[in-house]
Order: structure tokens, then sequence, then C-alpha cells
DNA sequence: TTTT
DNA sequence: TTTT
């Protein structure tokens, strides 16, 4: 009896972050820029810029951390979704995020943004050592519905 | 550029709250649910509700605060935005908040949920002074560019 | 590479119709109306209304043909498709249609439009023979590719 | 109470056609593929094609003919629309056609399709003798209440 | 053919 | 805090 749907079009801030739950699940996360212009008081046009925190699961997760880098312009489609978290201080923290469940890639050839790789080849996997998200903080306590990741989520 | 678009069709959880920048723009607060059925592990169906925070400005918000309440099923269009406050302990907090541009009355008549009021007429306006939001955190420092409103947000 | 995506709120003009293709496969469709309201050029309030040929497969289609009913308020969302079939005088005819790949009801109790059920019950099946649809034309040369219904289309 | 949207991305299969009605309100149209990856039944990877006719009114309609080329990836957020008109032999015709409003230019640099046009300046204007639209049958009896161009529609 |  |  209700829809909670998000569409987005915008470009990767960074390479998304792959990831594995002990599972076996993939999870992937980044962070994508939308902006929007408009007028100031003085009549000068200016830029604000929305980052959206977009994590995709398993079959999409694996096709974000093989071809989207930085820069890249895609069309996300997915569901808001808010979890909270204890930071370092034991503080609780709400973080909301995109849940995707489509993902396309714009602009095919020639728009791969200011990213270090430009190729249409997947990227080369980083050891997973180098991985750790600043952004993100750690699910505590997760649980995503539909797709049952039955144990710790690696962010 | 870019796209950042939501849809929403869910329920209020409480009467919208309406209030009034220094400089006049109405603006109206509203948490709205959405949920969502799933089975878990033990095959059980399960609900998980997922709360948004929605802003209305202008005539939308004026629209809001009379004929939206507590228990009403609508149907938002937004976008997605986050700004950042400071709380009493001056620490820096985060909220993401669906701007409305569009909202459509559902289920007219009959479907007017738990809330106070069923009839289609305007709720009556309740004292200022009883509509302080403890949901939301004030805006600091707010600049929505498409509508200026220049001074304090009320909320 | 794209995107073709289809949001509708709006009500049935009828009961829908609901067939089985000869390999077994539930398709339902119906006529769905959204309006919108404009001021003329007296600039008198009038209304025009859309109306749009709403196709569902599989166990989304028997669940519209079980709990949709004329006047129903729904949400669907769904594609875009346009297919070619010759009429009795041999015109090639296109028709334009929206493949539901999701439905949601809206205003539940109380708002089942001027429809002959209003129960939240499972409408009841009438007979296939009197099932004929006169809206919408024969599938002559069908293809819809996500489902493969591999045989002829009842409509 | 009702909602009719629809978002596209997709390539232009032509440059747009720009007219203006004896009003002059400029009009611009043009036909936007979108296409579907599916498998046959044997397995193989099919594409299918869908044809979108687009139609943008006013500012957008000079933004779409100056900014937009055959092969332009663009982002559309509009409604649908079912028009009829009599073709040369008085039969009554339907055409379903995406009343845009909005417009998004896709992967900016480079990504120009196979366009005749790939510089991010304006297209150059070609005379209106030439710019007769084959695809698009005239409008006979127009009326597009939000705009309400009260004349003859070029195309 | 629906609904407000 | 809603709704089914």
């Amino acid at each position: 009896m209700s829809v909670n749907k998000v569409i987005l079009v915008g470009n990767l801030g960074k390479d998304p972050e792959l990831r594995y739950t002990p599972a076996g699940a993939a999870v992937a996360t980044f962070s994508l820029a939308t902006s929007e212009r408009y007028k100031d008081k003085e009549g000068q046009s200016q830029e604000k810029t929305e980052w959206h925190n977009v994590v995709a699961w398993r079959q999409l997760a694996e096709i974000c951390g093989k071809y989207l880098h930085k820069g890249k312009q895609v069309y996300i489609e997915g569901k808001i979704q808010t979890r909270s978290y204890d930071d370092r201080d034991g503080n609780k923290k709400y973080i909301t995020e995109i849940v995707a469940d489509q993902m396309q890639m714009l602009g095919s050839k020639g728009n791969e943004g200011g990213g270090s790789q430009r190729q249409a080849e997947p990227r080369q996997q980083r050891p997973a050592a180098s991985n750790q998200s600043q952004s993100t903080p750690a699910y505590e306590d997760f649980a995503d519905p539909p797709f049952n990741p039955d144990d710790d989520i690696p962010f």
C-alpha cells in the first residue's frame, strides 16, 4: 500500500567500494552527486550539489564494482532507507541511503568524467585491505529485508 | 545535467506542522510512512516501515497544512536534500528531507486514516504557539535555492 | 543504456479483463483514467481525462483480475510499449500500452469508486466466454521479451 | 487526484523539428529510442527498441531545437497524451505522445551519438520550409490545456 | 469507461 | 507517528 522510489542521474564522487558479507553477498557503496543550478539574490547563477549515499547488493553490486568509477555518469533507481548506528563516541547517528535496484551507465563512450580509469573494460580490483570506506559508517544492526544478508555487513 | 527525484505514496504519521518564515513564506513539514512487506528467515511475513521527513514550501505548504492530517494517504513528488545542523550539545548532525514539489491526496472519501479529522474541509488552524515540531531540528544555515526564504526558518 | 518508465495513479474505467494464453500465462488488461485540471481561455476550470491501456502479466495479472474493479484507484509502475496490428479492414494500426510491473491498490477502504463490487474480497470470476475485450485489438505478432509467452495472446 | 508521469532515458533518432504556432508558441518534436535487452527462446541476447514521440513546448522547445540532435542521449520527464486525427483517407487515427516538461542532456562531452553535429554550441537553424515532419501527423483539433496554443499546430 |  |  505504499511506494518509496528514487530516481537519480548524477556522477560518482569516487570509485565505488565493493565488499562482501561473511555469507558472501556482494555490497557496493558509492556517493553520487546531483547538482542544481539556481539564481542567488544578486541574480548570479549558483550551483548546489547534493551527495547521495548509494548502496547496491549482490549482482548489481558486482556490476557497479566492476564498471563504475569516479566521475562516471549513472542512472539509479531505488528506494530511500534510513538506518541508525552508534559512532565511536557512542552517539546514535542516522544515515539515509539509496538502496539501488537498477543502474544504467550513461554517456557511454567518452563521458568518463575525471576518473582514473576511462576504458570500458572492468576496473581492476583493488585489494580488500585498502578498501575501507571513510564515508559510510559501519552497519551494526543491519536488516535489509528483501535480501536477508544474515550476517555482518562490511561497512 | 542531473536528476534528483523522489516519488512516495504513504500515510502521514501526524498532522502536518505549518509555520511561516519571518519573511512570510509558508513551510509545512510532516513525516510520511512507507512500508514494505517481506518474508523473514522463518518465512514469516514481516513489515518494515520507513519514515520520511517531508517539507513543502509556499502555496503547497498552505495546502498541506489545510487539507492533510494524520493517517491521510498522499502521493508526494520531490527531491532529496540533506542539511546539517548543530544539536544542543554542539554536535554536527545531518538530516535528510524530501522537498516536495507535488502532492496529491489519495483515496479521497473514506480513507481518512486514524486521524482526528475526517472531513474534506480544511483542518482547523491550531495556534502557532503549540505548533513547535519535536522531530525536525532548526535550520541554522538554510539555503533552498529555488525559494530563497532569506531568513530564519521556523523549525 | 536506456530507461522507459511510467508512473500512473488513476481509476479503472471498467473491471479488468483476465485471460490466459494457450501456454497458460495470465494476462490482465484494463483502462485507467488520469485527469488533469486546467483553466480554459475564459478562466473556467476544466478537466481533461487521459485513458491508458494497461497490461499486466502472470502473477500480477492474477492479482489485478482478482482485486481490481471499475472505479478502483491504483498506482501503476511500468513501461510504454507500442505494438501494431491489422484491423478488420486490413489497415495497420498502432496501439500504445503500459506494461505494468508493479501495482498498488490505493485508498483501501471506502474508496471503491462507482464499481459494482466494493468488498476487499476477490471479485467473482466471470465466465471466459463473456470476457472478450472490445477495446484492445488482438495481438497478432506478439513478443514481450521479458516474459516470452510463446504463443497466441487472447486479445 | 491522479498522476501521469513518464521518465525516459534514450537517444534521438533524428534531429528535432522546431516549429511555431501562428500565435508564436514554439513546438519541438522528436523521436526517442529506448532499448531493452532480453534473452530469446534460444537463450540468445536480443534487443528490442521502443520509439517514443516526444513533444516539447515553448522555452523547452527552443532549447530542444537548439541543443539536441540525432544520436544525443537525453533524460525526459513528462506525461503521456493520446490525440486523434484523421489521415488522408479520412480514417481516424490515434497517436500517443510524451509531452515533455523536463529535459536533461546526458553524457555531455563526447557522447554525441551518430549525429551530424557534435559541438556543444547551438545547432544551426534550418529553414522552416525543409522542416516538415514525416513522422507525426498534423494536429487537427488540438487542445493542450496547460499551454493553450489557441491556433493551428504546425505538425 | 473512472474519479474529484 | 501512519497504514494494511
